[in-house]
Order: structure tokens, then C-alpha cells, then sequence
DNA sequence: ATGATTTGACCCAC
DNA sequence: GTGGGTCAAATCAT
């Protein structure tokens, strides 16, 4: 009944950043479940409108055991909310907050995982299912809306999927206590398609893309690209 | 206090 | 019986 469509995301530096923003939609996560033969689970949401105002739109997203720079999102239903916040400022709804739990937790994979989702190329491959409206903006805003700065926490707890690498990373690489929005011109806010139009070129895309998918030819390259690498990396690409 | 997230349990289709 | 999707109580952050 639904409408669906399926999204590879690819993130990266940049796109991560604003992808979320793109969907502009105010996401809940109502769920996460493991799914058989994928290395990472499954997280579940749905509209944060959907009482309120009727909104069924969910989605899923799950991280690609192939290449972990890869999110799949697949979009469910459409939105009738009409609280999408394209081309402004990300809802006051936003992040997640899975650091919360900020102990010790410590995962070496997981510190892996961000940098990989942090220094990923972006793609978003439409594949239309059964869709009839392919409109190329379904994100979680949910995980990625989080570039607030958690100083307790710089590396995630629990489960990781993006929210966690823009959550961790924003501190302590894009913006000690500097305010998120200079960092996100409202052009990055909007959907996809402008965000793709005025951050990448076309042919930075490509690139990216090529770049990441020899990257994913040899995963453990990327495993091995460790948080230090990223620290101490003068050319991580933050400066627009 | 309120709202969002987490997570095990539950339901259903195969 | 198994796996995927959802529910809902507990937990956490603001």
C-alpha cells in the first residue's frame, strides 16, 4: 500500500553533515532490530508527526555490511505532515542521543566506523521500488540533525550508525563551541538535490564516488584508518 | 516534567 | 520455527 523507495546513501565529510539536514523531516526511532547475514542492525522511524497529524511516513535505515559508508534508507509511505523544514533550520527535534550513556563503552570498531562514514563520498542511488513520487528526500534528520557539541562523549556507545559519527565528531572536529549553523549554510539544509548542486560539483561526486568504491574493494584499508589518522590529519576537509 | 531513545518482548508472515 | 517489523516500559536528556 505504502509507497517505498530505497536510498544508498554514501557519506561523507560533507554530505553527512548535511544529508540529514536534507530530509528535513522530524524522524522518531522507534526501533532496531538485527537482521540476519547484515552486520549491523536495522533502526526504525517513523514521523515524529504521525499522531498529531496522520503522518505515516517511516523509514529504515541500515548501514551496509559492505561497505559501512553506505547507508540504506528505505523510505515507507509518504509525508502528510507537511512539517519538513527544507531550506531552514533543522527542527529543534533532532539528534539523537546515543552517547547518552557516556561511559566507557569503548569500541575500537565503532571509533572505525566513524571515520569511515566521516571521510566517505556521498551517493544517493534512487532505486525506486514500487514507487510512484521518487522524491529523493528521505534521511533521518532524527540522527543527523545532532551537531551539538557532546563533551562528555567523543566516542559513541552502543549501537553506531551515522548519528553517532556526526554526534561524536562535531565537538571536537568541526566546532568546539562554535555554533553548529556556521558550519551549515542554509544552502546544505535544504534536500538533497541542493545540497548535491551546491556542495559537490558533479564531477566531485563522481570522484567521490570512484574514490569510495576502490575503497570498498579493500575494507580492512578503511578499517585500519584509525581516529588518530584523523586527528592528526591537517587536510581533513573541514575548511569548505 | 516532558519528550525522545533504547531494548526486550510481542505479533505476524513465510 | 524463524526473521522482520512494531510496541511499550524503562531510561535518559533537556
Amino acid at each position: 500500500m505504502m509507497a517505498r523507495r530505497t536510498e544508498q546513501v554514501r557519506v561523507n565529510c560533507e554530505n553527512l553533515l548535511e544529508g540529514p539536514h536534507g530530509d528535513g523531516y522530524s524522524w522518531g526511532k522507534y526501533g532496531q532490530k538485527d537482521i540476519l547475514g547484515a552486520k549491523y542492525p536495522r533502526s526504525y522511524y517513523r514521523c515524529t508527526y504521525r499522531n498529531t497529524q496522520n503522518c505515516w511516513a517511516t523509514k529504515q535505515v541500515q548501514r551496509s555490511d559492505e561497505d559501512p559508508t553506505i547507508f540504506e534508507v528505505t523510505c515507507r509511505g509518504s509525508h502528510t505532515c507537511g512539517n519538513d523544514n527544507h531550506g531552514g533550520v533543522p527542527p529543534p527535534a533532532s539528534p539523537e542521543k546515543q552517547e547518552r550513556k557516556s561511559n566507557n563503552n569503548y569500541q575500537p570498531l565503532q571509533s572505525q566506523d566513524i571515520v569511515l562514514g566521516f571521510r566517505a563520498g556521498l551517493r544517493v542511488e534512487t532505486e525506486g521500488l514500487d514507487d510512484k513520487e521518487m522524491v529523493p528526500s528521505c534521511f533521518p534528520s532524527t540522527s543527523f540533525g545532532g551537531l551539538k557539541n557532546e563533551n562528555n562523549s567523543f566516542l559513541p556507545s552502543g549501537e553506531l550508525d551515522y548519528s553517532n559519527i556526526f554526534g561524536s565528531f562535531s565537538s571536537p572536529f568541526i566546532s568546539p563551541g562554535t555554533p553548529e549553523l556556521s558550519y551549515f549554510p542554509a544552502s546544505q539544509i535544504n534536500d538533497f538535490g541542493d545540497v548535491l548542486n551546491t556542495q559537490c560539483s558533479e564531477s566531485d561526486l563522481t570522484e567521490l564516488v570512484s574514490a569510495n568504491t576502490s575503497a570498498t574493494n579493500s575494507p580492512m584499508v578503511d578499517l585500519d584508518f584509525s581516529l588518530d589518522h584523523a586527528e592528526l590529519d591537517p587536510n581533513f576537509p573541514f575548511d569548505t
